[in-house]
DNA sequence: GATCGTCTATGAATCGTTTCAACGATTGGG
DNA sequence: CCCAATCGTTGAAACGATTCATAGACGATC
């Protein structure tokens, strides 16, 4: 049975075409006798809208394309249902893209979305400079930059990772330790550095309290790359080994934390850590991880929004750049447990 | 800028649309100069092919849906992973869509998903009876349902959830234990009934064991319910406790080992678990989870060669019901460890 | 020089929907 | 009884790319 079309719908139910789609699309125009026909004519024929012809005939779809960096991450999919939300109330559809942290299939992406006519573009980009993105926006497909920023010429909705480091750095000395460790993937990644800098900058709030920081560098920012820290660290004289260590995301700070435990360095009393997203799993592990949080459901809301407000203000609209501010969830990780 | 046609490219190029078009798809029937007058062309309008008006006149688009219950979970993710991998041989494009465990949700992704004429639906479903589907799949959609088996009117990719009970089942019973514990999600849910099923089945072929097991019911398969359930078996008295526990998923798996830790009981020693699905957080457990593992990338390979299959072969397709063998991974979780 | 074949390029028809000016029918006011 | 206004419906013109039968140009062959 291949799918019937607004005419042969128009046909059995003796109207013309254009009243069929007003049905469709302005049924309080229709004569309620006239509607019921066709409602009739449409279910005896299984009908289905064709959106390819809607689309094309509307010169847009009603899809808003989000590629990201790893749909595996927690971080993302948290992100992609505040976007979904609001997208949702604006009957949009969100189509997923996943670039896996490769510029080449990114670009892809972002063709396909672009040749679909997308209503427009959020994406966490590999890289950090993308001319090409704006090239996309200039010819018509708006884009917004998520988790990073931007220069005014395009949107953008960021987290003040300096903050979010700062907020660490703070807590931990704080509680007294003066030997700090950095766990940390490239300083390439705009995100990674930031952090950095707001641990150094926390330290230096504070001038005049000899505390230092070791850094740890490690090629990625993934669970088993935690646990090679922990080996480095581990192979540490105890005088020099850091008293607290801050991780550039949670994975990282889980696969520290397994295997500092393992080798019988207890959290938080031999060492206590910090991480960074506060995903779902942070609170779950055995010693519950203290985290930064990142509004992640408000960010994709925020970058819907931006994106709706450009199309549908496309004249008057003025590229924003949103930035949040993180937040220190403190759990048991890096607190002193007295009562042990 | 608004996005340039292929007439414009045409002439500038000072050429047919005929030919703009056979240079975009059949650039070997174009002579060289002409070919390059056109790229050129294009390249300086900044044109985009519009993907809509290709769609249109070719009646099917280039992209297969794919609905799943919950993006967040690790498991999903990876059988996309598997979709997505052979779909981009295809040059398909992959969308993928989260019900949320809301039927409601479900049927409006496709719904949606129907109107854009994908290349076809691969689904698991809220719900276990989905006549709606059904229609689908006649309207001309090929529809393969993931994770759920089918009777023969419909593709299906699942893996046999009984087997992978019975290994849990075998493997604990091997290791000595004869009080066993079940803990899972509702039993409405077929694959969690059929794990049961598999447990119960093990202690069948051993028969004469006196093999026992408590069913701990959880209305979620989460890491929170994963923690209540430990509640429950830490309040037995401790001669009726079971010394291993089979879990339905790795989340409550997850879960239960973190609170049974905090109990001081350990684990394998005083209690030994097994989960279901092998996340990658398994592997990561602070004591390795021992699990069930499910072929998930292959999962989602075959799902997508059925569909395509079908797509391509539409009169001489026949409806297969693909069914894999999961695979127990032994790690600590599950293993005395005498040497302690 | 007529005939045939090869290689390129053309342009009109097509896909299915939406939109909108225009039309006929009906109603109400003057 | 006529004129306007209102309401419901119509039909044709878009939207932008693809396809395909056909035409034209050019060489080779007899």
């Amino acid at each position: 049975m291949a799918a019937a079309n607004i005419r042969e719908v128009a046909r059995r139910a003796r109207v013309s075409v254009g009243t069929v789609s007003n049905v469709l699309n302005r049924p309080e125009s229709v004569a309620e006798a006239t509607r019921q026909r066709v409602m009739a004519a449409i279910d005896e024929l299984g009908f289905v809208r064709n959106e390819a012809a809607r689309h094309l005939r509307a010169g847009r779809s009603r899809t808003v394309g989000f590629v990201v960096l790893d749909v595996a991450n927690p971080y993302f999919t948290d992100v992609a249902r505040g976007v979904e939300g609001l997208a949702d109330e604006h009957d949009a559809m969100v189509a997923l893209c996943n670039s896996g942290d490769d510029p080449e299939r990114e670009r892809r992406h972002v063709k396909q979305l672009e040749e679909q006519r997308v209503l427009g573009i959020l994406i966490t980009p590999v890289e950090n400079d993308n001319p090409y993105l704006e090239q996309v926006a200039a010819r018509g497909t708006p884009v917004v930059l998520v988790d990073r920023g931007a220069g005014h010429n395009q949107c953008s909705v960021a987290v003040d990772d300096v903050l979010g480091g700062r907020l660490a750095g703070t807590h931990l000395l704080e509680q007294g330790h003066r030997r700090l460790g950095f766990v940390g993937g490239p300083l390439s990644i705009k995100q990674v550095a930031d952090r950095k800098a707001g641990l150094h900058a926390a330290i230096n709030d504070l001038n005049g309290t000899g505390a230092d920081v070791v850094v740890i560098s490690r090629p990625y920012l993934t669970v088993d790359e935690g646990r090679r820290a922990a080996e480095d660290i581990v192979g540490m004289p105890p005088g020099e080994r850091p008293t607290a260590v801050f991780c550039a995301n949670d994975l990282l700070a889980l696969g520290l934390l397994q295997e500092l435990t393992r080798h019988r360095l207890h959290v938080p009393d031999d060492i206590a850590i910090v991480g960074y997203d506060d995903i779902g799993f942070a609170s779950a592990a055995t010693v519950p991880l203290s985290s930064v949080r990142q509004p992640r459901e408000q960010l994709g809301h925020a970058a819907i929004e931006l994106l709706l407000d450009e199309v549908e203000h496309r004249s008057r609209h003025r590229h924003r750049q949103v930035v949040f501010q993180p937040e220190l969830v403190v759990r048991e990780s890096s607190q002193h447990t007295r009562a042990r």
